[in-house]
DNA sequence: ACCTGAACACCGTTCAAGT
DNA sequence: ACCTGAACACCGTTCAAGT
């Protein structure tokens, strides 16, 4: 009873059913290893290994590992933050909320995160954010050219910055520890005449990846577009 | 007469002399096959070639890719634009200098962008940025804890767009065309019922990578600093 | 002491061969 | 039609062997 059904194929073989392979089964796949190993687990052997299938007959399913990966962006993005994205009715609220969504998205993800920013995946996540961003800007007071400016620069800095911190996330951990000590080790030791300002601060500075830094750039932005968004308003 | 001295090392052999092998020289093949091939073509076998030697003889000067990767991006920075780094007395000019010069320095070595926006090298270069950036925030009127967090935000917001930028530059020839034509074609055709903001300014969209972002973005925030500044300034 | 050669453990990708 | 096996052209890296 105890090893009944799996009994035959318990440990090594087990091979895939015909036709049991697709695009959104290879993409499951890809998911729970990026969840698990993060991204650099991704490979065709894993997958692979995963599936139970020769790591080759993905490429049945897709034309090659770009294509997997931007398929797998889209489907983290919709699951990850898809049913927060609901606006507040505050503009400002809603590029905050877009923001940190996917700012905390791509921390989630560091593998993935520049992919994330650097592709257009013109799937309907993505325009959904911009819909949402754009729509924001509208209700901000922006006319029209301003307002496609001021959502690329809004979504480049979002994108941008998150991806910055998450790939020093990234980083092998001994250089990561490093780098972090470099701002409480090295930079205190620098001589005082040749970098007065940094030896006035030395005690204060603090590493690239520090968190509170999103946000105060994110309060920066929103003040420059709320600023811009006056200008306008004041002419009612 | 025609060939005379190289005559007998003419094509295949002409080893390196002993002990001709050192970190600059090494580092000065990586600039040059950066230059030439981008950074996709600095391999360790790439080098071996330019420098005439094996390429595991590099390991005897570098501890692995990483130690002469960080090397190799200082050396750039200080020759692409440390000697233009000079205050103009002005600093939001000055800031915008520093950002210009980081930026268009990535844009030129775009395959290196991404480690240059996200590691710490602790060298020279890095300390007259630093310095210079806060110098520029105390002379905008910040205190001590608003100048530190200030240089922080510009720095990383300068290094992870200019990053970004970079990054799609990289991207595969026919994947960079498919995803600027996007913004340009598939964004025209979503509906207007489902995207109004969208279809209503589909004319107007940028691609990511417009050339013009940079600087809006830059004097956005700017704006953002110098209104920060402002309110000290108030009190005088 | 310095450099080379051969090998290792990976990648993504191609393609003929099996079922 | 779908999947596998073997092979290819790369990577970075290690290490014993040559000079």
């Amino acid at each position: 009873m105890a090893a009944a059904g799996a009994d035959k194929s318990a440990a090594p073989k087990k091979r895939r059913p015909r036709d049991s392979l697709s695009r959104s089964v290879i993409i499951a796949a890809a998911e729970k290893i990026a969840e698990r190993d993060g991204l650099e687990g991704l490979t065709f052997g894993a997958l692979g290994k995963e599936l139970n299938a020769h790591s080759t007959s993905i490429y049945r399913h897709f034309r090659d590992k770009d294509d997997l990966v931007l398929e797998l962006i889209d489907t983290l993005r919709a699951k990850s933050y898809g049913a927060d994205l609901v606006s507040t009715g505050d503009w400002r609220e809603d590029l905050r909320l877009i923001s940190r969504l996917i700012h905390e998205h791509y921390l989630r993800y560091p593998g993935l995160a520049m992919q994330m920013a650097a592709r257009t995946t013109r799937r309907p996540t993505e325009f959904h954010n911009v819909e949402f961003a754009l729509d924001a800007m509208r209700r901000a007071g922006l006319d029209d050219d301003e307002a496609v400016v001021a959502t690329r620069v809004f979504g480049n800095f979002t994108r941008a910055v998150s991806a910055l911190e998450a790939s020093l996330q990234t980083l092998p951990e001994q250089a990561r520890l490093m780098d972090e000590m470099a701002w409480t080790v090295e930079y205190r030791q620098l001589p005082a005449d040749e970098y007065p300002n940094i030896a006035r601060l030395s005690e204060k500075l603090l590493p690239l990846g520090d968190p509170s830094l999103f946000n105060h750039a994110l309060e920066m932005l929103l003040d420059a577009i709320a600023s811009r968004a006056t200008n306008e308003v004041a002419a009612d």
